[in-house]
RNA sequence: CGGGGCGUAGCGUAGCCCGGUAUCGCGCCUGCUUUGGGAGCAGGAGGUCGCCGGUUCGAAUCCGGCCGCCCCGACCA
């Protein structure tokens, strides 16, 4: 039937959308455990790109990479109040081990701070060992109620920093260093862009002093929280005794630093860029950048038109354009018995950001066609000296890929001049982002989620704030304390 | 855990009300012809009808229980 090889639309709905989307294109599939899923190759690819390049910036700026154990005891997890408080209903406890019943449950990492820290104060005598740089990769597991693939699952990969450091303003200079290291990677590499800012108490990481967030818009206009990064003050230090002798001789606690993206990406990335044809992957991340589809009648035609595609292939993998480690990322697709067409849709499901197709007329000519995933725009490209015309292409796709999402955003973005009634009609509706005054009040935060369903997101960094700072609070009418930006969230 | 839906071949389904061991499409295998936007024909493989129990000569179908999955709510990256 027809009709089975389209995709459900956006339009029509798009929570069935993005899972027809993730199956058929083979990011991930469902595992026999309720709320846990299976990472594909293509999706595992593109988490591969995005783990070898955020691993790069945290390299850059003087991270180490180490890992701590998945089972934590779990009088850890109650050594710092509110951090228990916030992860006990979603931890996986082992409570069984060798056919024994364990003397102490071990807890399944929902996250490492508790360990970590406990780590650091056994490393930790002097201000000369600070600042402790460190990064893991790393599964977590977190006993969701509700799960969805990529979004929230039982367990998920990401990675999680942690640092300690001597004074109060290193630990905030870090946090807000790697907030940064998250937004340029989101917009440069996943082409999507996000707003930075702080989250206010309610959505603040259990046991952190401020939290920092990332926030992209989705094609449903809701929010998602790409990446997060916490100024954990001292309440870990304490906790875990994580003290160290000061030049002035006196001991001190330390200060922490957190901050983790996850897999969660990769569905972000799905829900910025995905269109109803499926997937369209930035070229940066995209574990293929190219498929070459050769084309042909006879045999004699398929001997030379998928040579050639070969020594295409060959010709740009060894082009060093863009430097020795960065080849063009090609493959060429010649399974027989699958029309041309047949390949170009199932490419262009999976998301690969540009195609050639390759025939008989085309070498007459010297020349490939070229196919854009984003626009679907087609053009003949000369074969001579391809390599550099094709970088060029990516290099144009990729940002192409980012100014859209970005004017998508701020099409469904409204900067003031709503009533709280207007608020609530277009939370109802279509949604979008919601700049907006608020008077700081929690309660009115708590009022609004119960009636509209959305958040207080972040509120934002300078640059994100409006021209005109709104003076009063949306639903109370009282003297604005913040702007902040309100949305539905995943 | 509350509400809704659904479990029949790898996927999507018909059959269920009105009992007689299974329909169709896609996919898969073989062969021939095809191949510049989802190929055609011919042949073929593949099913404990979610599980357990009951009723019956006989259960996918009727009855009871259980399990699982998806969607919508309360919690979260």
């Amino acid at each position: 039937m027809a009709d089975d090889k389209k995709l459900t639309t956006r339009a029509e709905d798009f929570s069935a959308w993005y899972n027809e989307l993730v199956l058929r294109s083979e990011l991930a599939d469902y595992s026999p455990v309720k709320g846990s899923m299976v990472i594909r190759p293509n999706g595992y690819g593109i988490w591969e790109r995005m783990q070898r390049a955020l691993d790069d910036m945290f390299k850059a700026t003087g991270h180490e990479n180490a890992y701590f154990p998945l089972f934590i005891p779990e009088s850890f997890l109650k050594k710092e109040a509110q951090h228990v408080e916030g992860f006990a209903p979603e931890c996986a406890v082992v409570t069984h081990g060798g056919g024994k019943k364990l003397e102490e449950p071990l807890v399944v990492r929902p996250t490492s701070e508790t360990i970590i820290y406990h780590m650091f104060a056994k490393w930790t005598q002097s201000y000369r060992d600070l600042p402790i740089l460190m990064n893991q990769w790393a599964n977590v597991v977190r006993w969701e109620m509700r799960t969805r693939l990529f979004l929230r699952t039982l367990e998920f990969l990401w990675q999680e920093g942690h640092t300690a450091h001597a004074t109060e303003a290193e630990a905030e200079e870090e946090a807000r260093r790697m907030l940064g290291v998250y937004r340029t990677f989101m917009e440069e590499w996943m082409a999507m862009p996000v707003v930075t800012g702080q989250k206010t108490d309610s959505e603040r990481f259990a046991g952190a002093v401020r939290t920092y967030s990332c926030e992209a818009m989705m094609q449903d206009r809701k929010a998602l929280q790409a990446g997060t990064s916490h100024h954990l003050g001292q309440n870990f230090a304490k906790a875990f005794d994580l003290k160290f002798q000061n030049e002035e001789g006196e001991m001190a606690f330390a200060w922490n630093t957190s901050w983790g993206v996850s897999t969660r990406m990769v569905g972000g990335l799905v829900m910025t860029h995905g269109d109803d044809n499926g997937l369209r992957v930035p070229p940066k991340l995209a574990p293929i950048e190219v498929v070459i589809v050769p084309i042909f009648r006879k045999d004699e035609e398929r001997d030379r038109v998928v040579g050639a595609a070969h020594k295409l292939r060959d010709e740009l993998q060894a082009w060093t354009g863009r430097g020795a480690t960065d080849r063009l990322r090609v493959k060429v697709d010649a399974r027989e018995g699958m029309k041309p067409g047949a390949k170009y849709y199932e490419w262009e499901l999976r998301g690969v950001p540009l195609r050639l197709e390759l025939g008989p007329r085309d070498l007459d000519q010297q020349s490939v066609m070229s196919a854009r995933r984003d626009t679907k725009e087609k053009a003949a490209l000369p074969m001579a000296d391809l390599a550099p015309q094709l970088a060029k292409l990516l290099e144009t796709i990729q940002a192409q890929m980012f100014a859209d999402a970005k004017a998508r955003r701020e099409a469904a973005t409204i900067r003031g001049g709503l009533t709280y009634a207007q608020f609530r009609e277009l939370m109802d509706g279509e949604g979008g982002f919601v700049y907006a005054g608020w008077n700081g009040d929690p309660a009115v935060e708590a009022q609004v989620k119960e009636e509209t369903k959305a958040t207080i997101r972040v509120i934002p960094d300078a640059e994100f704030r409006s021209p005109i700072a709104p003076t009063t609070c949306l639903v109370t009418g009282q003297p604005a304390k913040h702007e902040v930006l309100w949305a539905k969230a995943y």
